[in-house]
This record gives structure tokens, C-alpha cells and sequence, in this order.
DNA sequence: TAAAAATACTCCATAGGTATTTTAT
DNA sequence: ATAAAATACCTATGGAGTATTTTTA
């Protein structure tokens, strides 16, 4: 079986027929009956009684109809997650800091990052300077907020200095 | 996306690499690095970093293999349970009875029924003989045991005689 | 240099199209 | 008579094969 099946499937069921399936799928009407009967001949399962031009569902019709839903559903699903965490709207992100000099602003900074990308964990981690800069060469953190005066500006890291 | 991309991105995975999925899967290599090549054109989103020779899963392929793995096993759940349905393994089994008369062995049979087939749900329904008839015929139960005595034999049903 | 993946190309299986027949309103 | 599905047949896209090149361990 491939997605094709189970998405003409679903088409003609909520179409309630062949041709407006093949309408909306926009694929000819008998591409669509023998991805039909390609299906049933390869599961074995009569999935309508045709009792000639009606379409009826079986009472396996009906199940196989939630299932290929949940199936086409998932594939989507699965699609969708990874173009979303590509865009970095889906993941962890771990922070560091140092408390006393960062209170100021990275409550708000925080809090208007997740309204954005309300997708992505937030990892936050209290850590001198120091702390910060071997985590971050760990890869532990994905970045950190740290004191300028303390961090001897390494061309290795990509450091922005904001002025209060 | 049809469920060939994430079946040979799922192969290459588990035997990571290519060749050694090729060899699985029974299918030439270049034919497997081409659906990869499709399947990451498609969606947009690199799921191996390759650095020639290797092939390493990026954080995105990471995620794409777990929900790659539910899709292919939602896909195969639909499958095998239309067929455990159309087996009669699965599914709802309306059973009309008479009480005093049926106390006798409907335990038994209810009991090895169940064990036989765990997935088919049991309705039992406690049902005059003309009642049952009335059900039957609406199709409400699927069978019934009734009193020989009172069932005037149609010829609609298919009825069983059991001596006690 | 030996392996593994990518690239180039060729082929054919089959998805999908057109034309027609069947069948039930 | 009409509309819908099935059937027959044809076409062409692309999936998969063979051969080869590239690449790095």
C-alpha cells in the first residue's frame, strides 16, 4: 500500500462517489476505481458493496476509513514536525545566563520568544561567565547572556554587546 | 510523500547506510539514494548531514524517524485490522437470549467465544423469543438462542436444533 | 585502494489518461 | 435517457535497474 490508496479512499467516501472524487482530486475517474479495486485486491477486504453504480461502505469500509485517516493524518503530522523544528519553531533551545545582570531584561526577552515559537522548549541555566563560555563549547547551550566586561571577545563566537 | 520514502528513509536508518539497506530492502542503492534525494527535495528539510562517505541523521532526521516509524505503523495498524475484521476477529457480535432456558450453556459458549476471539466485543441481550425474532430481523443481533418450541421455522433463518 | 554514496543513463512497470461499455436510476 | 462506475486500451512519467564516477576512510 502507498498513501495514494488510502487518500483516494478517503476522497470517495466523503465525495460519496467515484466522480466527484475525481473531480476534487482532480485525477480521471477510472485512475481512481482501480486504485480502488488495487487496494481491496491487495488486502483482501471488500471495503464497499457496489451493487452496480452505488458505493456503499462495508462495516470494514467504515473502520478502514478512520484508520486511513489517522494514517494520512500521521504522515502529515510527520511532515509537518520537522519542516516546523527546520524552521526552528519546534526543538529546545538552552540558555544560559548570569543572574544579577540579566534580570533585567530576560524575563520579557523570554517571554516574547515563547509567544513566537511557543513550539520550542526553553532550557534556562544560571552560569558565571566562565561556566557559559565551556558549556557553549560543548554545544550544552545554544547561547548565553553574559557580562561583557568579563568575556575576552572570542572570534569563535558570534557576540553581540548591548549597552543598558 | 508515499509510503515509500519513509519505508527506505526508516531502512537506511536502522542500517545505517545505504548499501547495507539496499541489500535488505532488496532494492539497487541508487534507487534508494534517489528517494532519499525526492523524499528531502520534497519537504524541504536535510534529514542527513552527508560528508561524503557517511551519512549522519541531522536533528530533523532524528524527528522525521520517529514519526516516520508511527506513519508506517499507523499504515499497517489500518491494514491489519479491516483484516481482523473481515476475519470476524474483531468487531461486535449481538447475541440475543432467553434467560431461564439458556442459563444452562451460554456461560460456556460467551466464555470460550471470548478467549477465541479477544478482539470481537460481546452484547448480550436478554430477549423473549418473539422479541428476538423482532431484533434478528432489524438486524440488532446478529443471532440469538431461543426456545425450539417457540421459533416457527422460517425459512429466512438459519436455525439449529440442540437437544440438551 | 577499497568501501560507500552519488551521478548518468536506460528501461519498463504502472499510474493516469481517453474512449467505450455496462448498469441502475 | 441519463449519470455513474467498470472495463479496455494507450501513453508517459518516474521508479528501479546497470554502469560508472566521486569521495574519504
Amino acid at each position: 500500500m502507498e498513501l495514494r490508496h488510502p487518500r483516494y479512499f478517503i476522497a470517495v467516501v466523503e465525495a460519496k462517489g467515484v466522480r466527484e472524487a475525481s473531480r476534487r482530486l482532480h485525477v480521471a475517474q477510472p485512475a481512481i476505481s482501480q486504485t480502488l479495486a488495487n487496494l481491496e485486491d491487495e488486502i483482501s477486504v471488500a471495503l464497499f458493496s457496489r451493487t452496480g453504480r452505488s458505493l456503499k461502505l462495508t462495516a470494514e469500509g467504515e473502520l478502514f476509513y478512520t484508520e486511513a485517516r489517522r494514517t494520512i493524518a500521521q504522515s502529515e503530522f510527520a511532515v509537518e514536525s520537522v519542516q516546523r523544528a527546520s524552521r526552528g519553531e519546534l526543538g529546545k533551545l538552552s540558555l544560559g545566563f548570569c543572574g544579577a545582570a540579566t534580570y533585567a531584561f530576560m524575563p520579557e526577552v523570554v517571554r516574547r520568544y515563547k509567544a513566537k515559537f511557543p513550539g520550542v522548549k526553553i532550557d534556562l541555566r544560571e552560569l558565571t561567565p566562565v561556566q557559559q563560555e565551556a558549556k557553549f563549547a560543548a554545544g550544552t547551550i545554544d547561547a548565553g547572556f553574559t557580562r561583557a566586561t568579563s568575556a575576552k571577545v572570542d572570534a569563535s563566537l558570534d557576540a553581540r554587546l548591548t549597552s543598558r
